[in-house]
DNA sequence: GTTGTGATTGTATAATTGTATTATTGTCGT
DNA sequence: ACGACAATAATACAATTATACAATCACAAC
């Protein structure tokens, strides 16, 4: 269990939501050193009990911070500072990124044993299709 | 220890439950011929630790993979490869885990900020230059 | 051969985590 | 007052983990 909560004073009166309170607190918090990589934050719940709050609040700031990156916040894990590259880095992973994707995608799809055209053709159809996020990976049923 | 380990890949952070990513990822090297029938499966625990993750996480995809007859889990002895699918099986799960793989690409070349149309442009320069390595795993180690 | 002990396997149950959905409350504009 | 909308809370849920357990194996002792 984590002191992180008396770094963390809210105003109830303040006319700024508490989540964003939250918000801004951590993002200082990380910000100024006081938690760093990998660190682990307090559970929703632990924190929600600490600031006398519903941990649905807690569980929207967190889920705000997991938006910008933040942090990680894993069901059933908890929820940690996540990594932040450096800025080269990160434009290093953008320019190279794209391309590393692709070639570690065509070598799955070879794995599987298609072919270069039939992998292509594939993407085509995700992209026409649900395009955007991880599907929910519906795995066959037993029969 | 059976290197099986180092094939999966989890993503903590993804939407797609980890016990899922095991038990897609574990279909996909059937069909694809990886994992042949009667070959023993790195034990619960095993594979949990190099995943670093719980055995009960191993656990929970292992059983699924048994009610689909794929392998046998037996307290006591480990798991095994059960049966080859059939070939209709095999194709659809060749299938799926061609889709499975598309979607992935395009979402992290989303994620990397580029169009879909930018992502296909890119597959299409590795398939012309003929990419030699495939790129394993980049992301994602710990949280 | 049998038995016993310890290590290793998967299993079962409950506790802990974040998530989704819905209802309640509060505030502001009209 | 009223209605709309944001913020918060209540409830149920899903994923992961912790803990204890049962089956199997390895191997030594008898």
């Amino acid at each position: 269990m984590n002191e992180l909560a008396g770094k963390i004073q809210i105003d109830l009166r303040s006319s700024e939501p508490i989540y964003l309170q939250i918000v801004r607190q951590i993002e200082q918090l990380v910000a100024a050193g006081s938690l760093k990589q990998g660190d682990q934050l307090p559970t929703v719940r632990e924190l929600a009990t600490a600031l006398r709050i519903n941990f649905n609040t807690v569980a929207r700031a967190y889920r705000l911070l997991d938006e910008e990156r933040l942090i990680s916040t894993q069901r059933g894990r908890g929820t940690y500072i996540w990594e932040m590259p450096t800025p080269e880095i990160q434009e290093r992973l953008r320019a190279h990124g794209l391309e590393e994707a692709a070639r570690s995608y065509l070598a799955a799809a070879l794995r599987l044993g298609f072919s270069p055209a039939e992998a292509a053709a594939a993407l085509s159809r995700v992209m026409a299709g649900g395009g955007g996020h991880d599907a929910p990976a519906d795995h066959f049923e037993s029969f």
